[in-house]
DNA sequence: AGTAGCGTTGTAAACGTTTACGGGATTGCG
DNA sequence: CGCAATCCCGTAAACGTTTACAACGCTACT
């Protein structure tokens, strides 16, 4: 059984190949009749259109790439997480027959070699990035080469590009004012180690709700770690140590949360009574935990169709479908209690 | 500045395409000389060939897919399972300028249906996929299309393809042996409630240790449930509902224990003591549990390391560099002791 | 000197698709 | 009947690369 390309099907059909071609491409100058008789061909010989030769004629490649850090400290998005966002990203794009594909990035290269690469071989039409910096060359190096992207992340390098972002000083506040009006004063932050920008924006919740209630920063209160369970015990090690110990502290992931319970337990205390804890997102892990944990729910799902449909709605070809122009939108989340914060121990 | 094709830089240099492209790929028949040219005014210019051109000439994408399924009940794992051991195979394929993309594929459609869009579109060149069935069709669909391909996993539909797997049995049989050393008689086994292929081998590993150890087959004592921490919960709830309850339990996924642990602690009882567990798969979750558990460790950057390079191995064009052949092997697992299974109370 | 061989280069044809363009047939209308 | 408009379709040129083939200049050997 030979290839079957547009050339197979042509001849079979006693037609030519632009005919063929229009018909499969639903152009409006084609006969009705003879649009079934090419598609019933079609499916009769398992035509597929072959993406090599559609891309190089017409430029453009279908694809879409999303870049996830394969980091191994953990930092913020593990599996589950980008594979359920993935999922309905795949879903907002497989509409419009387009494929998304995911390309890891190692922390400790270069970022922007991937990237070149991509765009410059024309491998990906758009592209998704994510944990986005403070300063984050990606964003630049993108607008430069003139292709549409979305980050999931703001950043602090400007750009026309939109963007979409959990609301993390909106979490911090509500953190802080449950945490202040259970009667806890001395509240530390637990904030990644890198200088991704969710860090940034956590501390700058983490300040403001700190002045709305009248209570002095204390920097000796900020502590880094990695967004992983060793992160997590470290900081707790170094929470317990502390001179003036706090009696709450505010996670930016959940996983640290499961260290610093190991790290509590070690000493012989009990997370929510000795040290309250409220951590970032909601996970399946959060209310399995014990005590279950307090943090922030999130639609994965939402989140990852805004991304795509988002994404979308800059790229002229696909813009009509999405009127909402480019998006740069803070993502709510909502608190959902758990047993792991309660009132100080005096 | 127009785009720099191979014509731009043979214009420019004065020569033809053709040696253009020979110098470029490395051929031997160019002058060392004008190779050099070539390559400096390559870099000069920023070029990068078209994938989508060379794709269509050689009917090569240098693309390779990665299908990792999805599902929405949580059966992926916690921590970076995936992300780690796509970091590892990508470093292999960096060095055969591949690129590796992921294809992330949910669990309620039809598995066939990204493959057959992948293959007949040539998107990919080949395959590597997981979590495979006892009876998979894409075994059979890939060997048909003469897509080479890996399988994380084995399957009782044969396929002249390598594969790799864990060594379930084996891990199933060390851990009874050592269960039955401390003195248990009555195990239970939690299995995933699809019918992925390492459910069926863990079993036949569980049946053998039982068998060595002269203890009789007991099917009420076999259990299924999702690989997650509902899944877990939930299969520890009717465990302790048990007539004549079992003194330990090995469980398929780590996140199963996290629920196991949850529902223990709901009834007062405490893992390690009244009921011993042993985990899976060791993940840094593992350790920093309470108590910590007992389970297996697995490098995955060497099991991607391994994968990636398997694959190669059957590809024509990359053979000469891996001379192993098509393998099909099972990976060994160590056991890390954890305070999560000790002698069963009396 | 003729020729075989080698090293290097140019030429042009592919790969599979989309699409601008033109042309033939049919229809509608004056 | 003549002309224009409409509908449909075929032709052929692109897209950027690789590669078989021919051709060239040169050396070396008979």
């Amino acid at each position: 059984m030979a290839k079957t390309g547009i050339r197979q099907l042509a001849d079979h059909l006693g037609i030519s190949i632009g005919t063929v071609s229009r018909a499969l491409n639903d152009r409006p100058d084609v006969n009705p009749e003879t649009r079934k008789r090419v598609l019933a061909a079609a499916t009769d010989f398992g035509y597929v259109p072959n993406q090599s030769g559609r891309s190089l004629r017409q430029g453009t490649t279908n694809t879409i790439g999303f870049i996830v850090e394969s980091g191994t400290d953990g930092s913020g998005s593990n599996d589950n997480f980008f594979l359920e966002v993935f999922g309905a990203i795949q879903h907002v794009f497989a509409r419009h027959n387009l494929d998304l594909v995911v390309l890891p990035c190692s922390t400790d290269e270069d970022p922007l070699h991937h990237l070149q690469r991509m765009v410059s071989r024309r491998i990906v039409d758009a592209l998704i990035i994510s944990a986005t910096r403070r300063k984050d060359p990606r964003i630049s190096f993108l607008a430069d080469a003139h292709i549409p992207f979305i980050t999931l992340g703001r950043s602090s390098t400007p750009g026309p590009h939109p963007w979409l972002d959990l609301d993390f000083e909106g979490v911090a506040n509500t953190a802080m004012d449950r945490l202040v009006a259970k009667g806890h004063r001395r509240i530390a932050l637990g904030l990644p180690s890198n200088d991704i920008n969710l860090g940034f924006l956590l501390l700058d919740g983490y300040k403001a709700g700190l002045e709305r209630q009248e209570i002095a920063f204390d920097p000796a209160l900020v502590l880094r770690a990695a967004s992983s369970e060793q992160g997590g015990y470290q900081l707790a090690h170094e929470v317990l140590s502390m001179g003036n110990r706090p009696t709450a502290v505010l996670l930016v992931h959940e996983l640290m949360a499961i260290g610093l319970y190991r790290r509590m337990n070690d000493a012989g205390l009990e997370p929510g009574k000795d040290l309250s804890v409220i951590g970032f997102r909601e996970s399946p892990l959060s209310r399995f935990l014990i005590p279950a944990l307090t943090c922030f729910k999130l639609s994965l799902r939402d989140l990852g169709q805004a991304l795509g449909e988002s994404l979308l709605a800059t790229i002229p070809a696909y813009a009509e479908h999405y009127p909402q122009g480019t998006v740069r939108r803070v993502w709510p989340m909502e608190l959902v209690p758990g047993d792991s914060d309660g009132p100080p121990r005096m």
